[in-house]
RNA sequence: GCCGAAGUGGCGGAAUGGUAGACGCGGCGGAUUCAAAAUCCGCUGGGCUUUGCUCGUGAGGGUUCGAGUCCCUCCUUCGGUACCA
């Protein structure tokens, strides 16, 4: 479709022709993206600058829903925004393409994960490019690109170098039967969900992060991101810090002690028992002969249980006697030492000194086994002989604790561990619930870990003919862990057939010989790693990508990691809060403590849009049938009436519910924003009263849109519509004006109504208009008057009175001293511009 | 249980401690139409004795000339998390 430009001074067009979306959208679409309008150029002249970024989406085969145009929209309103206000903006797309669905649709029907992938990333561009979005497509990143994963593995291997990364025999679901690790959401009373096949807890090899290396100081970061209070909150709570004493108990009859940790050492006189965990290294050595089985027995069954069944059988206590005693270091006292599942092999020293005094789980397993209950904290005014009916957890005065009575337990806390450190009997210790990552995945579809080991061959082999290659078996050194050359990086995946892990828990690479096995010069045989990185791995660090895409020297150019980072605005959904947050955040400090990003946090500020609901206000899933398509709504109201209907449900973070009522109002304010392009341009100057208005848009628009409450600034926009409407002629400078407002928001209809003002395109590079605050005043405005709180009256008064004025002008108001008659007024609060408030008794 | 967020018309939502309900949807009435859709105009929180009065922002208290907004207690919903000693 063309459209003739028209001539200067002549923008009317047939009166009854309506916004034609369906030509114009994808007109500007080609434009864009032909025209490379919205590439980001580093230009070190260059100052403002802003990094506006989306978490990039996994491109599944579902293709887009409703839920990733809300945060791409809000961030390309908000870029193009600063674009137009002039600042050099980096707002870029990519692919977190690694993942399970392609693997498993490998499984199913042979398709090769690749080839599913880039199906799906080209439905994603397309459906991304058709929602008229600016970002700078030559900088697009695909995490299962080579070229990419070459980095991931680079980064790997300096945490390697660091010390961080590192192998671990680490519990994980096992189902001989169906040859796999499963999650634990797999698992379900013990048996796979898939199938009802028995799962056991088993011992494998993983890789593993040593992300509790940085448990601090991610932990203190949070203080100063500009994040939500809750998403800070969950970070922090994820890290778990809690401040303690571990303190060693000896045990009777035994040359040992048990050492365990508690948060609240000064209830340290109310430990009447001592649980280990089941599988506490000391469990077996104490247990005493009559009840060594009976333990064992208890030990056996919790390594059966997964995670999740331990969580769900928590309501009823269970443990067993070890038949041995702990002595208390404090007083000496004999305390029986039992095991049990509520205590966890893997937080603090996997012991704990029992308080059921002043613990409720203490408390409900002593109730459970009719173990001692002992008061050593009440409160200030309270009685030290009362009985506990229940776990008593606050801090309050010390009792029954010898020397220590009456002292607050808030100071006692400190003073005793101090004490237990002079005796040697303990120290103070910071626990965090954090655990280090496992890394390793038994799949296909990931990047290599670009880790290689000696390999021998095994028994029976034929030493001289021996060939891993071939399948002879073999001995492989794990504990010789040796880097893949940086040089030698990407270690691309093997070619397959077969994506399954086979039956020993073996990874797919495991069976691709001709990869897995090589020699060196010197005949030495040597074994590739065959676990895969997790999908976290890519999304780690594409934001420090994006700034230099096609680096081949470094993950990106010095120059580009000094300019662009950090994020200036992060957007993306909530579920993201910990994991790829925590993740990231843990690279990213170490890439700064390598030199590498000259930031110690790469998310500075963070938004995390609501989720959209399905109009039933249900979550939307296929199975609801509540899923609304963004195709299909582009086709039937146009891109822009889609972005602002996204926009306009309400503030960002909300949850809301899709409205498909809520798309023709967006519609017809398209409509009738065409509508009043057809009226003819006047090139008078503006009346005051439009001048006025005119301003008060601009503050408002421009106010809203750089706080990110698109909701308001639409409404503001259709306000200003309503009022333009009911006038016979459009001023140029309103008209001009008004398509700038609106450009960041519906850009394909400014685009076109820019053009049809005479205009060369494009809109988006023009600079954003400006509001005069003296234009603003009006002469004259409606002000309330108050009488004991209640509006009375409102008076139009000239905006110039002063507060003398205004207060003779309300207390001579007929309908004023209707209310104030026979009263005494005793105060009158005047505020210009605001209200006058009369009181009167 | 703990942490976080939020409760405002028929619905989505607006309101620097200062006119509660902007804007949009829906509804009602009208114009246009043979008719309908679309479009345009007007009205639209409840109640009443309707130039006006009164009630009204989850419940109850409090601070203030004035509270949706600030403070206290409680209730409900949503999100996260959980035997972390």
């Amino acid at each position: 479709m063309v459209h003739p430009r028209p001539a200067e001074g002549d923008a009317a067009v047939p009166a009854d022709e309506r916004f034609d979306f369906a030509a114009i959208d994808p007109k500007w679409q080609r434009f864009w993206v032909e025209e490379k309008t919205f590439k980001a150029v580093l230009d070190p002249d260059k100052t403002e600058r802003a990094y506006v970024l989306d978490m990039f989406p996994y491109p599944s085969g579902a293709g887009l829903h409703v839920g990733h145009p809300e945060g791409y929209t809000a961030t390309d309103i908000y870029s193009r925004y600063l674009r137009h206000t002039g600042v050099n903006v980096l707002h870029p797309m990519g692919w977190d393409a690694f993942g399970l669905p392609a693997e498993q649709y490998a499984i199913k029907t042979g398709t090769h994960p690749r080839e599913t992938t880039k199906k799906n990333v080209a439905n994603f561009r397309r459906q991304i490019q058709a929602l008229g979005f600016s970002y700078d497509w030559d900088r697009e990143v695909d995490t299962t690109d080579p070229a990419y994963f070459r980095w991931t593995q680079w980064i790997f291997l300096k945490l390697f170098e660091r010390g961080l990364a590192y192998q671990s025999e680490v519990p994980v679901n096992w189902c001989p039967k169906l040859g796999t690790v499963l999650a634990n959401e797999e698992v379900i009373d013990g048996l796979s969900e898939r199938g009802g096949h028995p799962v056991v807890r088993r011992p494998m090899r993983q890789w593993m992060l040593a992300i509790t290396a940085y448990a601090e100081e991610l932990l203190q970061g949070v203080d100063n991101l500009d994040w939500a209070e809750g998403i800070k909150a969950m970070q922090r709570n994820w890290i778990g810090r809690s401040e303690g004493a571990e303190v060693d108990f000896k045990v009777d009859g035994h040359d040992l002690s048990i050492r365990v940790f508690t948060t609240r050492p000064d209830t340290l006189f109310g430990a009447t028992y001592m649980v280990v965990a089941p599988e506490h290294e000391l469990l077996s050595t104490i247990a005493t002969e009559e009840r060594r089985a009976e333990v064992e027995a208890y030990a056996a069954t919790a390594a059966r249980k997964s995670e999740r069944d331990r969580q769900d059988d928590r309501k009823e206590k269970t443990g067993v006697f070890t038949g041995a005693y702990a002595v208390n270091p404090v007083n000496g006292a004999k305390i029986p030492v039992w095991t049990a599942d509520y205590v966890l092999g893997g937080y603090g020293t996997g012991a704990i000194m029992a308080v059921p005094g002043h613990d409720t789980r203490d408390f409900a397993f002593a109730t459970a086994f009719e173990l001692p209950i002992v008061r050593v904290v009440c409160a200030e005014d309270g009685d030290p002989s009362e009985p506990l009916d229940e776990a008593f957890t606050q801090h309050g005065v010390a009792c029954n604790s010898g020397e220590f009575d009456g002292m607050r337990t808030d100071i006692f806390k400190h003073r005793i561990a101090e004490w237990l450190a002079d005796k040697g009997l303990g120290e103070t210790k910071v626990n965090y619930k954090l655990r280090d990552w496992v890394f390793s995945r038994q799949r296909y579809w990931g990047e290599p870990i670009p880790i290689f080991y000696p390999c021998f061959p095994g028994e029976g082999a034929d030493r001289e003919l021996w060939d891993p290659r071939r399948g002879d078996a073999v001995t492989i050194d794990y504990t010789t862990p040796l880097p893949v050359p940086y040089d030698q990086l990407p270690l691309e995946l093997p070619e397959t057939a077969d994506y399954k892990p086979n039956e020993d828990g073996e990874p797919p690479l495991a069976r691709c010989l001709d990869w897995r096995f090589f020699q060196d010069d010197d005949g030495n045989w040597f074994a590739r790693e065959t676990n895969t990185m997790p999908q976290w791995a890519g999304s780690c660090w594409y934001y420090l990508r994006f700034t230099d895409p096609d680096c081949t020297t470094d993950l990106a150019s010095f120059e580009a990691l000094d300019y662009w980072p950090p994020v200036s605005l992060y957007v993306g959904g909530a579920e993201h809060a910990v994991l790829h947050l925590l993740y990231a955040r843990f690279w990213h400090k170490v890439l700064f403590d390598m030199g590498v990003v000259p930031t110690d946090e790469p998310f500075p500020r963070l938004v995390n849009q609501g989720m959209i609901l399905g109009e039933d206000g249900e979550k939307m899933s296929k199975s609801r049938g509540n899923v609304i398509n963004p195709d299909d709504m582009l086709t039937e109201f146009g891109t822009d009436a889609f972005r602002l209907y996204e926009m306009f449900m309400g503030p960002l973070e909300k949850v809301k519910p899709w409205q498909m009522a809520g798309m023709h109002g967006t519609r017809r304010f398209l409509y009738r924003m065409w509508s009043l392009y057809q009226k003819p341009i006047s090139d008078a100057a503006l009346p005051d009263e439009v001048a006025s208005v005119l301003h008060g848009l601009i503050k408002k628009v421009t106010d809203d849109t750089a706080n990110l409450r698109f909701n308001t600034g639409i409404a503001a926009m259709m306000e200003a519509l309503n009022d333009l409407l009911k006038v016979d002629v459009l001023h140029r400078e309103v008209a001009e004006t008004l398509v700038l407002l609106l450009s960041p928001y519906a850009p394909h209809i400014a685009e076109e109504l820019w053009l049809r003002l005479g205009h060369a395109p494009s809109v988006s590079q023009e600079p954003w208009p400006t509001w005069d605050e003296a234009k603003l005043v009006k002469a004259s405005y409606l002000l309330p008057v108050m009488v004991n709180g209640k509006v009375r009256a409102k008076l139009e008064v000239p905006s110039d009175s002063d507060e003398a004025t205004l207060e003779a002008l309300a207390l001579a108001d007929a309908r004023i001293v209707k209310w104030t008659e026979g009263k005494v007024v005793r105060k009158v609060i005047v505020k210009p511009g605001r209200m006058v408030s009369v009181v009167a008794k």
